[in-house]
DNA sequence: TTGTTTTTCATACAGACTGTATGTATGTTG
DNA sequence: CAACATACATACAGTCTGTATGAAAAACAA
């Protein structure tokens, strides 16, 4: 037997530096979510991770960089999530179409991992600008995109599509946070989709 | 002459707190406007406002709490300015004064000390909960109540005002973030004037 | 294989920052 | 003026970030 005096099998390296990355993604994600970037140490996301401040700043420039890498990996789930929802709902008009992404955009806030991450932290610690870079790439892009299909089959006037989705987007980012304060409640969950759905009709 | 060793005339204990006070909500908030809460030093406060950090821990119990005196200033100054346009714009229906209010809050979110202070940093900062509760007193206050007389007049069929009145300050605080970006382009702010009013008008 | 280079990670370290403890000066009160 | 309270400055301890250096592991070459 050659391998016995390691008991790890050999990885590549492309296998390690992923292994290190995800850990430090997976352990990161929830510390972030739960006390904030400014409240987390280096030392305790790579001590969750299983690794060491090392390593760590070898994967990633600084702490900002990793936020950021998680900050992108939560959007790309909730776009995921969200259009998965649109897609497989059948046809529908535009408008239809739209109040059920809403909705499935409000469900996936209810993890504080999406919300406090996306809506709260990200903005400051990153900056604003290159949050809605980020965000245009996921959510915003979404909205941008079924805002000009809407607006194609004539469900909605022509205007200009970028400030009414920044509106939009807006409003539900908003309304994500309330439901999230309120934890649950069924009332002001049905207060809110009221709202929302309005808010879309009145679009057409 | 009984003060002739002391160029500085006395003062009392509550001037002088007064004075430190000032002194440093002044220093920290174009510093807090520009770089954001967690790159603005203790010391650097302390020395932009002519004191040193003693004071500041004086006065102050800590970084947060110097920021949160920062926010409700910034917050009472908005509040104070968006109510005086609605008030001091003539007699007008309800809908009507709400575009005014926004357009207001429009004009002063133009400030980078309004809107990254209130908008970036604070919730942040704060926590989004200790966040709304402040702006409850203030903007989401205000909104609130314009709403509630819309909803007593008529103009606005009867509803659950609260979540009607978040995701409303949801949609204008994106709003505002926008055109900061866009740097006072004219056709930005025409745009987004018309998809607020359009969004006011569709209350009715 | 063996030697060499590159990548991955750990440890040690320097600088910065926060909050506190302690001492001093300045008002305030009896 | 004596006793005290408040306002502030300085010194210090602990924490944190980012970097520099060295070791282990993998990739590559001969």
């Amino acid at each position: 037997m050659k391998n016995n005096r390691r008991t790890q099998a050999p990885r590549t390296q492309a296998q390690r530096s992923a292994a290190t990355r995800e850990a430090l993604l997976a352990a990161a994600r929830p510390l972030f979510a739960e006390h904030g970037f400014g409240k987390v140490s280096a030392d305790a996301i790579a001590s969750a991770a299983g690794v060491t401040r090392g390593a760590m700043y070898h994967q990633f420039d600084d702490k900002t960089d990793l936020f950021a890498a998680v900050f992108e990996q939560v959007e790309a789930e909730v776009v995921e999530r969200v259009g998965a929802a649109v897609a497989g709902s059948g046809e529908a008009d535009a408008l239809t179409l739209m109040k059920r992404g809403a909705a499935a955009w409000l469900d996936a806030c209810g993890e504080p991992a999406v919300h406090r991450i996306i809506l709260v932290e990200a903005p400051s610690v990153l900056g604003w600008e290159r949050w809605r870079e980020v965000g245009m790439k996921y959510g915003l892009g979404l909205v941008q995109g079924m805002l000009e299909h809407a607006m194609d089959s004539g469900a909605v006037p022509k205007q200009p599509v970028t400030p009414l989705a920044h509106v939009l987007i807006g409003a539900l980012d908003e309304a994500a946070l309330y439901l999230a304060r309120t934890d649950g409640s069924k009332r002001a969950r049905r207060e809110v989709d009221a709202v929302v759905d309005r808010l879309v009709d009145s679009l057409g």
